[in-house]
DNA sequence: GCCGATTTGTCCGTATGTATC
DNA sequence: CGATACATACGGACAAATCGG
């Protein structure tokens, strides 16, 4: 993102982190930040406003700019935004690796497509993939790709990355994504795969996702052993 | 709300509801909405990013706005906006009851002050209910809130809707709240308050809610018996 | 491939309203 | 009351993507 709103508010998330800004201070007045990055009162406003949709702040009318933001709540496993396995994985510091279980290209009939929302007749890649933290199996991945927006995927991306290859290779934008938590039963696919130990119960978390064409592309079924999973989330009253 | 970004917001989103734009179809191109709600470019588009926020509609650059909201897929019990379990329940259509089983005046010490984020030595109140679904009990939740924001709580108020009390009497407004979800072995209170057929874990929602002022009043547990359970949540890429 | 019309995306400057101090 | 700070709204300008001729 190079538009001007964007990298403002990454500076000032930058700064909010480090420290600069702590929690329950008040940042410098709108006029302050205007003259300092020398942009547009809707400008800076902007990008004011994603701060706010991300929790770092909370402007206060008439008074100021409040951080609310704290360091150990957001030093997590973050998943309430949109972000990769791999991307979360590095900015948490956490060894990983996947390994790819299965991977088919299948049409989609009628169970398939009230599962995933996909229309009956879709040419869809099927993988499962499981996530290995410290060597131990704690998440088991079941996406669906829709094939006519990835044409060319195979095994090998899928190992990799399959977000690096959307995003740099086809050049196509991940834009939306809706996700749903709940807990399930173990499966017996669960049982296989996962080092569940006594668990009997896992969090699952489905993800429709839409690139910037609003194309659905993708479904994903992301089972969770509980004690590795939280699922972050910052809600916003108004707008 | 009465602003007006706020009502074309909120025509737009029910006019997608009711069927007006559908799924995957374009709604009227700014300019012609423009003309139509006598507003401005700027107004209008954001009340837009309101509804993309919202995961109603996905603007695709040089094309046009499309519809991505489908009616099933919002049709459960929302939890990812802030909403009170009053209101959720209104909106659901749900029979409700609540019980409550504690209300306490305490002091945190340093145990509950790293568990609830509150400072020690403040005077809280710590509020205990559960909800009961069509006879059921559900949700446990067990809230903590801060005394001096909410002077003259009351186990009465409790039991009919806090959050009524704090809009609607103290005029306080709640913005922000940041949540995290996650799965946990079911405890011997769980047990004993919740009716829990043969579940052994049970989902936690735990959220630290801030008022219109910054203040952070209110820290909630809430523990819900798994297949009465989803949490919903839309993620956007920019933003 | 090019051009022009349409549509969304970003940015600016200004004005006015409202809450706080 | 006035000064300060955030909130909303307007109008105009230009950039960038899409589509059809």
């Amino acid at each position: 993102m190079r538009s001007i709103y964007y990298e403002i508010f990454e500076d000032l998330r930058d700064r909010i982190e480090e420290g600069e800004f702590p929690y329950q201070s008040y940042i410098p007045s709108e006029s302050a930040l205007v003259e300092e990055y020398e942009c547009s009162h809707n400008t800076l406003r902007k990008a004011l406003n994603v701060l706010r949709l991300h929790g770092y702040i909370q402007p206060i009318h008439g008074k100021g700019v409040l951080v609310i933001w704290q360091p150990d709540v957001h030093a997590r496993f973050v998943l309430g935004d949109i972000e990769s396995f791999r991307e979360a994985c590095e900015r948490n510091g956490i060894r990983a690796h996947t390994s790819v279980r299965s991977f088919t290209q299948i049409t989609a009939d009628k169970q398939i497509a009230e599962m995933t929302g996909f229309a009956i007749g879709d040419r869809l890649y099927r993988v499962e993939r499981v996530r290995h933290i410290n060597g131990a199996a704690l998440i088991y991945d079941i996406n669906y790709f829709l094939a006519s927006a990835l044409p060319e995927l195979t095994p090998d991306i899928v190992e990799d990355s399959v977000y690096l290859y959307i995003e740099e290779t086809l050049g196509m934008h991940i834009t939306t994504s809706k996700r749903s938590v709940s807990v399930e039963h173990v499966s017996v696919a669960d049982r296989m795969v996962l080092d569940l130990l006594d668990y009997t119960m896992v969090a699952v978390v489905t993800s429709v996702t839409f690139n910037s064409d609003g194309v659905h592309f993708e479904t994903t079924f992301s089972r969770h052993r509980p004690d590795f999973f939280t699922f972050h989330n910052t809600a916003v009253r108004g707008y």
